[in-house]
DNA sequence: AATTATCACAACCGCAACTAT
DNA sequence: TATAGTTGCGGTTGTGATAAT
């Protein structure tokens, strides 16, 4: 499948089922822009003034945008929500907020967060560079696709049948090749000839619905007042985390194959 | 039960890019 | 075009909750 096709679709997915989340209020509000006029000002001032808040304007913004603005998802990242982080920070590195927003509802600073304490703590597990080719290349052809086999483990997907094995069947491919025949993650051929796996991650996930994903809030579970979101999910993998052990033992076990090799 | 360590998330900071005048 | 004000971004630090001792 196309790159570019896959994109679309899950663009598509995305506006289907989280338009109001991506876009939501806020575009149907005028965002002024430039200086401010007086009665903004005056208006601000009699905010201040009657509420007392002592904060920044950048603080106050910031956390509008990651905390109070509608629609904002809080609450587990989902496996696919991994699945998609792993693959679009593949192409396009530290770039969070290019990254959120194919994730509707999810901050930038969230899927910043989720990457330094998970990614990057597991790099530092495996006394990987998290910058390295090994590292990256193992994210691609060994955690990626196990990911995704344990998103179809999962068994809870919206998707019919046939579409799962139309869009999954690559990727398990890739899985077993990397387990046991591929002497280096990054020179297997089998992964550059047919549909990557980038590609079929992001169709995947398109698939899947990926503004069904996301789980209760957790503040909420932990009884915070924090109002919740409307955006909750109907059949998402809430609290599922891949950074097992089991899955870090599997790891730590293909990159020991590549060094023997 | 008290203390310490660890973790995840929220917030801050500095800088660059953008926009209006 | 130059400049000041505003916004966005990414790295870093702070904080509260929880686990471990």
């Amino acid at each position: 499948m196309e790159y570019t096709s896959s994109v679309h679709m899950i663009m598509r997915s995305l506006s289907d089922c989280g338009s109001s989340v991506a876009n939501g209020s806020e575009e149907d509000m005028e965002i002024r822009k430039g200086p401010w006029t007086e009665e903004e000002d005056s208006a601000l001032l009699n905010h201040i003034t009657t509420y007392g808040l002592k904060r920044s304007g950048k603080s106050c913004r910031l956390r509008w945008l990651n905390y109070l603005r509608p629609n904002v998802r809080r609450g587990n990242i989902t496996l696919e929500e991994q699945l998609l982080i792993l693959d679009l920070h593949s192409r396009w590195g530290n770039r969070w907020s290019k990254i959120a927003e194919q994730l509707p509802g999810r901050t930038d600073n969230e899927i910043k967060n989720y990457w330094r304490t998970r990614v990057v703590k597991q790099a530092k597990q495996l006394k990987c560079d998290v910058n390295s080719k090994q590292f990256r290349d193992a994210l691609r052809y060994v955690w990626m696709p196990r990911l995704m086999e344990q998103i179809q483990a999962q068994g809870r997907s919206t998707m019919c049948v046939s579409q799962a094995r139309e869009i999954v069947n690559p990727v398990t491919s890739v899985s077993m090749a990397s387990s046991k025949s591929c002497s280096s993650f990054s020179g297997c051929e089998q992964f550059q000839a047919s549909s990557s796996v980038s590609d079929s991650c992001v169709s995947y996930y398109s698939l899947m619905g990926s503004g069904s994903g996301g789980g209760s809030s957790e503040r909420a579970e932990k009884g915070a007042t924090s109002s919740s979101t409307p955006f909750e999910p109907e059949n998402g993998f809430a609290g599922a985390d891949f950074w097992t052990d089991e899955n870090i033992w599997f790891l730590q076990q293909q990159l020991a194959d590549d060094d023997h090799l």
